[in-house]
DNA sequence: TATGAATGAGGCTTCATTCAT
DNA sequence: AATGAATGAAGCCTCATTCAT
């Protein structure tokens, strides 16, 4: 998109080889895994051939990893995107919350490569050095609010920013990751249009009860009904 | 139940070695999933060979699937110990998390099994008929729980079991399945053992908090400090 | 059928279970081949089991060359009800043509069988004693009504009643062995039932007039019209 | 009619392997069947390796269908050197007859490899496309033969020119196919180079009685000498 | 006489990768 | 920069047959 003007009398580009290599090998390593994908399948789908993918990225693996820093990288531009600063804190708090939602919902290829990174026991991230100094800003931001929140006495004290992060990710992902299992085994109640409503309101509201004060943080600790 | 002693007399043991070859494949498919799992290697870990493993389980896919229920009926049998029916509301609530929360990370092969079911779209859960019909007796202890709460005036209305369930099982998941990516990709301070009792704690009182009556029930739905 | 009485304490004598093999075995075998049929799958349409075959039979070679002595062995009997010494010789030789057409059509198994022997050059076939020997008699008996009828001057003289077999032999064989073929490459014309009619007429009056005293002999031999 | 010349640098020759493999298979699926014949062997009789079969034939089954539908294109050629229009049609019809027979006996492959298709119900020649569409030709120069023969009438009215091919075919495909058995059962005499000759000479002898003009025709139908 | 368990050899096929031009 | 041809290693599975009781 960007010097193609320049470029125009080769067939094609170096940059735009790599990239619809990449948008396949994305598609397919999501679909069925480091182990599952097939090159063949992959150079099949592509406009070039299968010698070209050795030629840019020297084997599977290392087109694997070239896929993943891609993916994470796509997803911290759409965290750039999230603009809460000038909300109070319960409303940022919420907006965050969706968004983290909303994140992991729209990228279900995102989710399923990582659930293949985490049966590879997160190994090829492990390579990466994008990939393990991504993620500061977002969680930077989460503090901030929480912060806020204290500050103006709406926050209760002994919240760790890093947990709501955390629980916040779980739902967010096990929502996407777990589906299908969690359809069959259970019910399939939560996946229809309403029932993502109702689990992405629920999640808004259970993590504001917890970061909220309450007269009765006493009982909280321990329990019991007093 | 059966016939064993008849049979004591037999130098094969099928059922035996059926056991056996089917612990071995759950370790191996836990850690390989259904395509990167070997039958080589599987036969090598066993006492019998690879030929047996056909004989009893028709084909790759047969002992996959043999596994798959295999680990189920072993989760369903661990939930029949869990004995929280004398307690008070909050107190059986309480177990009850930290029962799922306990039994997940005390049950990796099964996390993984799952997670690799869910990246194959849980097709063979769905072929199974004991999978599907399983876990009623869970969802509707914790419905009596709540109905309990809710009648000794200690929860709050308007909450669906079911949401509660999915919650625990996301975050207690989600804590065993994604430890990898998690840890590379923001923080590994929650995996530790301090960590992990954090968590657990967390876990529980972030659901009684979800629960229980609080005076500010007003402020609860729109998000607002008015 | 025979001495069962005798043998009523016993749950199944020995000829039943090799009769109740055999029967299968030939299914097996007339569908599939020597090559193609499966222990197995003929050990499972038996009453008894896989054991029992190799107890009666040694092998799988030696199964199926029971199964091939006694397909022979029954078309042996059916040959014995061609009634036709009483009739005149056109009658009885039109006679003999549509016995050995339907013969052929009614045993579909053993025009299989022997299609998979001659695939296989014959070996078990010439390996079996009671196999060559047999044949004489429904030779013998055409071999008389060419007799009969060249003494009645209906039939010319220079006749080999052994290529007249041959060709029966070649037509009925044919019309049941590629049936599947000729449907296939040219047309399936005559293999519903007025087909089969049309052929089998056709056939009768083909080698009537192949033996029958016509006028103009001389023209027969160099093909020529004068 | 190919760009031979401009691949003639390379070292490899695709269409000469592809030809090299489908050479071999065409033996090897003639002698042993589809099922019996082993890959294994294929390749080793080959230049290349068995991996090449994979990469040309996809599997077993590929390579089979190609081997069929060179087989009958090679007939299809030899078909098309027949040479007959010019002659009266009696000795036109006589070397029809001469050149089926001789075009099954120097093709025994080709009769193997359709003696298997029809143990498997002509399976694989119905998937053909190139098969099934091909010898219109040689019945339609047969039924001109007819023609003019009863335009000219030295043959007779009421002749089925499909039914004369049909014989044709049975008796040249015949001798070929169950000469094993034949010899076996009955006796090898047709069998030696004089006993062939005498074959060929009356299927022609037989089949142009069957057409040809005959006073006594009122005899034919009914078969009996009044 | 009867049976379920066991087996070794060999079959077909797939895969990521490299070669030659 | 690009491509069709080629490959070895390894995977899954099937078969007739035998063993132990």
């Amino acid at each position: 998109m960007k010097d193609q003007q320049l470029r125009k009398s080769w067939k094609q580009d170096a940059d735009g080889v790599k990239r619809d290599i990449l948008s396949v090998a994305m598609a397919e390593f999501a679909e069925s895994g480091l182990a599952g994908a097939r090159i063949d399948a992959i150079a099949e789908k592509t406009k070039t051939s299968k010698r070209m993918i050795y030629y840019y990225f020297g084997d599977k693996e290392g087109l694997y990893i070239a896929t993943l820093e891609a993916i994470f990288e796509r997803v911290l531009h759409e965290e750039a995107e999230l603009d809460i600063d000038g909300m109070m804190p319960e409303q940022a708090l919420a907006s965050f919350v969706e968004f983290v939602f909303d994140q992991h919902r729209n990228n279900p290829d995102l989710i399923r490569v990582v659930m293949n990174e985490n049966i590879l026991h997160a190994k090829y991230m492990q390579k990466s050095e994008i990939i393990g100094s991504q993620n500061v800003t977002l969680t930077r931001r989460l503090e901030r609010i929480i912060e806020r929140g204290q500050a103006q006495g709406v926050f209760r004290e002994g919240i760790d920013p890093m947990f709501i992060y955390w629980q916040m990710q779980a739902q967010a992902f096990y929502n996407v990751s777990n589906r299908p299992s969690f359809s069959t085994k259970f019910s399939p109640k939560f996946f229809d249009k309403e029932g993502q409503a109702y689990l992405r309101a629920e999640m808004v509201d259970s993590i504001l009860r917890y970061v909220r004060v309450c007269d009765d943080d006493d009982r909280a600790r321990d329990g019991t009904t007093h």
